[in-house]
DNA sequence: CGGTTATGTGGGACTGAGTGTCAGATTGGA
DNA sequence: TCCAATCTGACACTCAGTCCCACATAACCG
């Protein structure tokens, strides 16, 4: 489970390369837009201060915003493998609970800084904001699929795509409030916090207002 | 609540020439982008086509996307409108259904035909797509800073933000299904979904994997 | 090992969205 | 009718993202 490193033996010396670069891309990108700014810091700074073209930036990652939230992709990516794998049983959300704590607890061990870096970075920049949003609507679609498959129910079903989006929420407002604290405690206060998240999602439903 | 239509002789002159050009961008931007593509067609063509400047484009649309989506923005305009004004009591799920149910039935007789189009278009768009899921994290967030307000709640209150999540997740499922049927039953079909959907929310919270 | 093929890289040209500025037109008010 | 506030169009500019091609380098095979 632990992500390829650029100078893992056992790989292709091209994939190695193509590893490197990236690295080089995503810390140099994390470094430039944290002193500059993510608007003020253009691709050439950043290509020009990697080492690399313009066209090779855009042969490792899709957009400028997408070298900005490598953290964000890594955890999603670690989350939905483990969700495919997993045999589910018992309540479903418990199981993405699960597979979502597992994700974070299996990160190198380097993933809490640059996470903490990125979500700095988004609450400067609406444009990461935007692309995150959509981002994780992509991961809630294909845990969705996932889901379906495992489940055999139709990927339409709407209990499926609460339960989806259930877990970005839990997500997002632990994730927040850890950042919030700069991240102390570690991943282990993270977990925790995603824990309390998820045990307080029954009560959402029961919320009533009282009329004053 | 009927929005203001760029004949209505009681606004003044400047706020209805400015109407009028908003209506025109939009429609001629839904008939553009239908037949052409979204892609394809270009803002020079636009603002040529709908006899305006480039500058007066973007003083009444912040991108090239949000001219596409006017449909959605009225739906959840209209939707937050009634959440600020309501007053809150019993069940708060049941009151933000009932907000957005009574805002679609309230919108204006024409917004069918256009919600449709928009759809369609978002659905050959990834731009648009992933406009739309940003605009709508902002009508979240929106709807969880009136819900604190109300309820005087902490807005990073977790219950809050499922609340708030599971009304964009019950919509997005049944309009969905809606413009698959092709707007067959009209604005009330529409409705009776949204209430199927929001009926099988607790039923996710259940949803349990029985292994095979 | 040498030669061939596939794949990746750099460079440069090009498109189009979005921003800033400024002079001129249009509206609202006195 | 005249003045002030506001809106509009036109133009120049920046920068992200795409395309294409010549060249280099890694992978594969005899």
């Amino acid at each position: 489970m632990t992500a390829p490193t650029a100078d893992d033996r056992s790989l292709p010396l091209r994939e190695r390369k193509r590893l490197r670069t990236r690295r080089a891309l995503t810390e140099t990108a994390l470094r430039l837009f944290t002193e500059r700014g993510f608007d003020a810091t253009t691709l050439d700074d950043l290509v020009d201060e990697a080492e690399v073209s313009r066209s090779t930036f855009f042969r490792n990652f899709p957009a400028k915003e997408a070298v900005a939230i490598e953290a964000e992709v890594e955890l999603w990516t670690a989350y939905l493998h483990r969700l495919r794998d997993r045999k589910l049983s018992g309540p479903v959300l418990a199981e993405l609970h699960r597979c979502l704590a597992d994700a974070v607890t299996a990160l190198d061990p380097g993933w809490d800084g640059r996470y903490l870096a990125t979500r700095r970075l988004i609450l400067t920049a609406p444009a990461l904001l935007a692309y995150v949003d959509h981002y994780r609507t992509g991961v809630e679609d294909e845990a969705i699929s996932c889901l379906a498959t495992a489940l055999r129910v139709d990927p339409d079903d709407l209990r499926l795509h609460v339960l989806a989006r259930l877990t970005t929420t839990c997500w997002s407002v632990s994730g927040r409030d850890w950042v919030r604290r700069d991240g102390r405690g570690g991943r282990q206060a993270l977990v925790t916090g995603l824990a309390r998240a998820y045990r307080s999602v029954p009560e959402s439903l029961a919320l009533s207002a009282t009329p004053r």
